[in-house]
DNA sequence: AATGAAACCTGACAGC
DNA sequence: TGCTGTCAGGTTTCAT
């Protein structure tokens, strides 16, 4: 997938194309693993509903919806009444404020979200209503504006649902700190590869996002990540946070199925400077690229350049 | 509790 | 041309 640079750049087109826009009408296709709530509820959430936000956290993309279609919840029949049910009670649970809020709104509350994790292989667009129908789009929301969100994913990792007040394990790598950061490999003997790829850790490097921060960094990726120095907390730290912004800057990297919402690849992959490298000659030193398996994923690291 | 491996899917590509 | 095997940006689940 679409790492966080990619994710965020997804975000940052759907949020300058679709921000007040309102959701006439949703389609889903029949892929039930792609649909975290029963589509039925993802439906009739969307529907009618108007986008007010879009923001990321980690890899997933939230997507804030308010005026929906009122008391479209009350008139289920008996199967869907429990989920109903307990969606609200989930954000009764919430804060005061949303309460007052539902009362006006009912079927989608202050808090009301859409929530997309793109998985392995997804894409978010944004086009007209006439453009060509890419093969695996498993759902199209159609716009008042006339254009149509489309959400497509060959691989189906990708996964979507509505909720309220989402959150998620983890602290975002652009906004913390060194010592938040530092704190997270205390007395860990995993690799720090695999570390950099929990989520529940720090959320949004990915497998080639942590390859080129552990180059930059000059840090092997097998080494235990609890017996990295103070310092080389710190160079991790700053690389990955360059990485992360100069991969943002260009629009993310494609790889393979990677696309924004205007249907344009990132170019960061021309930057990579050990990920997909192994073999050739590193670029600083000239030794060749190492490829070997750490967390069940292709890791490249430079042997003379990474300690 | 922490770690690693397998499973979930489809498509692209290398090698025969 | 066409088959088989391998690999792929991620996450969750299960076994150790």
């Amino acid at each position: 997938m679409p790492e966080l640079p990619e994710v965020e750049t997804v975000r940052r087109g759907l949020a300058e194309r679709v921000i007040g826009d309102r959701i006439e009408s949703v389609w889903l296709s029949g892929k039930p693993q792609t649909f975290k709530s029963p589509p039925r509820e993802i439906a009739r959430t969307l529907e009618g509903a108007r986008i007010t936000a879009v923001r990321r956290m980690g890899k997933h993309i939230i997507i804030d919806l308010a005026d929906g279609l009122a008391g479209a919840n009350l008139s289920l029949g008996p199967a869907s009444r429990g989920r109903a049910t307990a969606r609200r009670s989930a954000a009764t649970r919430n804060s005061q404020s949303e309460t007052r809020n539902s009362r006006k709104t009912k079927a989608v509350t202050a808090h009301t979200q859409w929530i997309v994790h793109l998985g392995m292989t997804g894409a978010l667009q944004v086009t007209r209503s006439e453009a060509e129908l890419l093969k695996h789009t498993h759902a199209i929301l159609q716009l008042a504006s006339g254009r149509e969100i489309r959400f497509i994913d060959p691989r189906r990792f990708g996964r979507m649902w509505v909720t309220s007040g989402f959150e998620t394990a983890g602290i975002e790598p652009l906004h913390a700190g060194l010592d938040e950061f530092t704190v997270l490999f205390r007395g860990r003997k995993t690799p720090i590869k695999s570390a950099l790829l929990n989520q529940k850790l720090l959320r949004g490097l990915g497998n080639i996002y942590a390859d080129e921060s552990l180059f930059r960094a000059g840090i092997r990726p097998r080494r235990q990540a609890g017996s990295l120095k103070r310092e080389e907390l710190r160079r991790l730290y700053q690389s990955i946070q360059q990485v992360l912004k100069e991969a943002i800057a260009a629009g993310g990297s494609s790889v393979s199925d990677y696309f924004d919402v205007e249907g344009e690849p990132g170019l960061f992959q021309t930057h990579h400077r050990v990920y997909g490298r192994g073999g050739e000659p590193c670029l600083v030193c000239g030794t060749s690229i190492k490829r070997i398996v750490v967390a069940g994923r292709g890791t490249h690291y430079c042997p003379k350049c990474q300690k």
